[in-house]
DNA sequence: TACTGATGATCAGCATACTGATCAATAACG
DNA sequence: CGTTATTGATCAGTATGCTGATCATCAGTA
């Protein structure tokens, strides 16, 4: 059990989400790992839509909605109706928002460093490599794969 | 973004579960990871406390009641009230929960290799003991932590 | 232009995970 | 023995994630 890769996929994961919110509580915020990932999308996307930040963070486009709600709730990020497009909602980044981002930055760093606390700097830089091999093979295989920045049209 | 851990094990972990969920019921089966993990250390340990099952496979006190009824619900384990403390409830698996953990094991194996099948032989397994070297290290971060099986004593 | 299909967003429902509380039962102590 | 502390289990509430459905809107085509 203990050499199974979904089973220490799942316990990385815990620990990891364990670890960033007790440094962002530290901190003196309140935000999660999901929370966060969006908020520094919308920040560096303004007028994204929900769908194009969904792929591009790997959300499930039925998450975003409740994550959403919840960052607008905090006064954080905004939802505003397309002109050109009345279906989608362009979401832009608060005053507040863009504060709390810069503040918590270096929280959200030190959390990283954390999860991997147990390895050497070699170790962590080849776990990571390791999981992005890994995931750019099974992209394609949840429902909410990554989905590169449309940028200029790729053919 | 793309080389923090904390993203990357979530992503990883993502598709670690739709690909056990797509093997799984691609074998005729509905049962989730979580299902699955409990289901078996049931059956390694009959008789076991509830608690004790949540230090063997890392679950939360509180998620374990949910996941056992659930496979309470689909008669692969008994709940039973234990003779010598009667606040705990010991767990047994049926014949029928037996049946279905020796049929799906296949597939749960083939989704662990499916995981990791951007990588190459040695790389898989360089994963797994860095991310097991990494859980080690944070094993009491999380509000669920590994507890060894019991065993005899340790002093 | 009318129809058809695709798309953005949301919703209902379910299954993990967690925080913090409660309750019953047991253990530990004076 | 009785008081206190601890422990096993559960519950209420919240936040991801998912499946599958619905609704409004848009785009493409006959």
């Amino acid at each position: 059990m203990r050499d199974m890769p979904g089973h220490l996929a799942r316990r990385f994961q815990q620990i990891a989400v364990a670890v960033f919110l007790a440094e962002v509580e530290a901190a003196g915020f309140d935000l999660t790992p999901v929370q966060y990932a969006a908020l520094a999308a919308i920040a560096a996307n303004p007028a994204i839509d929900q769908i194009t930040l969904a792929g591009l963070i790997a959300y499930d486009r039925t998450t975003i909605t409740g994550v959403i709600d919840r960052l607008a709730q905090k006064n954080l990020v905004v939802r505003r109706a397309s002109a050109r497009d009345r279906r989608s909602r362009e979401l832009l980044i608060t005053e507040e928002g863009r504060r709390t981002l810069e503040a918590i930055t270096p929280a959200v760093e030190a959390a990283q460093r954390l999860m991997v606390r147990g390895l050497t700097r070699t170790e962590a830089r080849e776990l990571i490599r390791l999981m992005q091999k890994a995931i750019a093979a099974g992209n394609e295989l949840s429902r909410a794969p990554l989905r590169e920045g449309a940028g200029p049209e790729r053919q």
